[in-house]
RNA sequence: GCGAGUGUAGCACAAUGGAUAGUGUAGUGGCCUCCGAAGCCAUUGAUCCGGGUUCGACUCCCGGCACUCGCACCA
């Protein structure tokens, strides 16, 4: 019998199995497995202390029978009790080496992983910018972190349908099409759309703040534009095809796909329902002439208004979001929805929630589970938002074009003799990965510090210094000419080393990360995994050589080597980051 | 005013109620006739304040403080 993908899961079974025995599973016993410091063990099971409490026993003594009961585990594992009643679990090199042979590529480590959501369907809303404007540094994060998610449910056996829900129908088109109609410059039109949609936005933005009447004007356009008018369609699909056309070249420097691009107009023959249907519920109640829900229970929201349809009659981001999960509900049948926005959203997704949870309740649809994944602000180096230096906003596409540019002034000044084209390549991997990299890379909960010299620098928990690992690996086969499928393992005469161990260790941590970061969709705990792993193999790399004259020993080293690249790459796929290099 | 998020070394960040709070950078001291030194090894330095719950608290609860953000027709 071989150890499965996920040790830590095969443990927890284990464990609540020996429980079973002992008779404390009805009594609220939990087998807490995790992963451990290296001092202690590979993975320890806290349950016992918990389950002591509880019972009001000694928490040692409850450790000592259940340990009693995990017998057969000790095939894999050096099996011990340890403080005031840790089980701690060492696996043994030869249960190491195995993992690691079985382990053998990519589509085996997803395979591996593919039971945990099998059969679940989730759809995921990220991206989602407004068309008619440019992408900046705001909308990196939902781009990135929302990818990330969605390879990490499919990694785990989930279909992901990747949804970009374009802010294509909301009051800026009002303003916008106002400023069309009086004051467009066909020949900038024809130069740069999205600079002179931009221009045509910011001027009749400017002009309907400073003038109720044009507000007023405004707003006329955007139900018009509702109501089906033709002209104002036309305008607004050209503004729309353009605004795609740019997103697209971002997305396809970021790997991103998308299988549906349903903006917000998508669903304007979609918001009746809604209003029929809340309203048949009791949910919805007119106010200062707009169509709004309270929560009566709630302490905040029972005074402040999700206003679902303005008094104009238009629809506004609440209702063509209620919309939007009832389609994603009907017709994807999801069983999971995620939204990544940034947190400033908080409050109007928590409305959107309990209503929705109302609304569903009250018609017997099927309630999918709903996250809305938040994420801080991107901000410059004086903590600020972040900002060029003449206070505009950066634009992604040059910010991702500097990214290359300084990659590759990097890779020219390390190493000069490679020839230009692949420069190029490899700053191209290198540049966007470090950007993508530098967001993920930290709890998306909190602002982060964009700077530069740390993204790029390669030095600490970078892109760089994970790819470096990796290029560092292909290097060695490449050297060798060797083969690294499969080599044999058995029978060296020079005991494993620490160094050796160590990362053999952490190679079979990889599940666990990946669960953690997925059930917490936070991708960042992938991330740190990696590192470390980069870390590990780092210092067997310094310690160890890998080809060395014995058979046996340099076969076992190659192993490590080709687990390790598989595991990056595996890693580094999952949270949306090219690997395609050789060298850099 | 009400609410949410965030406060961890000089700076930037980790820590799913667990064992001695981890890393990077900056500083200090080592390591290339040896598979890539964009590297490795060692070392200095921190939980906003005050209570509480717990065998155990950066983590949970209560009260403050600071910063950011949200709160009737933007998305």
């Amino acid at each position: 019998m071989d150890l499965p993908f996920n040790v830590a899961s095969h443990l927890e079974n284990a464990v609540a199995a020996a429980a079973a025995r002992l008779g404390w599973t009805g009594r609220g016993f939990e087998p807490e497995v995790r992963v451990a410091d290296p001092a202690h063990g590979d993975f320890q099971a806290n349950g016992a202390l918990a389950f002591a409490k509880k019972e009001r026993q000694n928490p040692r003594a409850l450790g000592q029978q259940l340990l009693a009961e995990l017998g057969g585990l000790g095939v894999f594992f050096d099996i011990s009790l340890a403080g005031p009643g840790f089980i701690n679990f060492r696996l043994k090199p030869e249960a190491l080496l195995g993992w690691l042979l079985a382990h053998d590529s990519e589509e085996h480590l997803t395979s591996g992983a593919a039971s945990a959501r099998r059969g679940q369907t989730w759809v995921v809303d990220y991206s989602s910018p407004n068309t008619a404007k440019q992408m900046h540094v705001g909308h990196l994060r939902s781009a990135v972190i929302g990818e990330a998610i969605c390879r990490l449910l499919e990694f785990c056996g989930a279909k992901v349908v990747r949804d970009n829900h374009l802010g294509d129908w909301g009051t800026q088109f009002g303003k916008l099409i106002w400023a069309y109609r009086r004051h467009l410059d066909e020949a900038a039109l024809a130069a740069d759309p999205l600079n002179e949609f931009e221009r045509l936005y910011k001027l009749g933005n400017n002009a309907a703040e400073a003038d109720p009447a044009v507000l007023a004007e405004a707003q006329q356009e955007l139900v018009k534009l509702q109501a089906g008018d033709a002209a104002n369609l036309a305008i607004w699909k050209k503004i729309n095809d353009a605004s795609l056309a740019a997103f697209q070249s971002i997305y396809a420097q970021l790997g991103i796909r998308f299988d549906f691009t349903l903006g917000e107009s998508f669903y304007n023959d979609k918001v009746e329902r809604v209003y029929r249907e809340l309203t048949e519920a009791g949910l919805a109640q007119e106010s200062q002439g707009a169509l709004v829900v309270f929560h009566e229970q709630h302490p905040r929201f029972k005074t402040q208004p999700f206003i679902i349809r303005k008094k104009d009659g238009a629809a506004n981001y609440a209702s063509s979001d209620l919309a939007t999960a009832l389609y994603r509900a009907e017709h994807f049948r999801a069983d999971g929805i995620v939204v990544v926005t940034d947190f400033r959203q908080a409050d109007h997704f928590e409305q959107l929630f309990l209503t929705l949870a109302k609304w569903f309740a009250a018609r017997g649809y099927r309630l999918p589970e709903l996250h809305h994944v938040t994420f801080g602000t991107v901000l410059g180096e004086d903590g600020k938002a972040l900002r060029t230096r003449d206070g505009g906003t950066i634009r992604l596409k040059e910010l991702l074009d500097e990214a290359r540019g300084r990659a590759f002034d990097l890779v020219t000044a390390k190493n000069p003799d490679i020839p230009e084209a692949e420069r190029r390549a490899i700053a191209g991997i290198v540049g966007v990965a470090s950007v993508q990299y530098a967001d993920l890379a930290q709890n998306r909960s909190s602002d982060y510090v964009f700077a530069w010299d740390k993204m790029i620098s390669l030095e600490g928990n970078t892109a760089a210094y994970l790819l470096y690992a990796v290029a560092r690996i292909r290097s060695i086969f490449r050297k060798a000419d060797l083969d690294p499928a499969n080599p044999p393992v058995t029978g060296a005469s020079a005991p494993i080393t620490p160094q050796e161990l160590g990362l053999a260790r952490k190679l079979v941590q990889f599940s666990a990360a990946t669960q953690l970061a997925v059930n917490t969709l936070r991708p960042h705990f992938l991330c740190l995994y990696l590192y470390e792993l980069a870390g590990e193999f780092s210092a067997f790399y310094a310690a160890d050589k890998v080809i060395v004259d014995e058979p046996a020993v340099r076969a076992r080293r190659l192993l490590l080597c080709h687990r390790t690249l598989i595991v990056l790459e595996t890693g580094l796929h999952l949270l949306g980051l090219r690997t395609d290099l050789t060298r850099m």
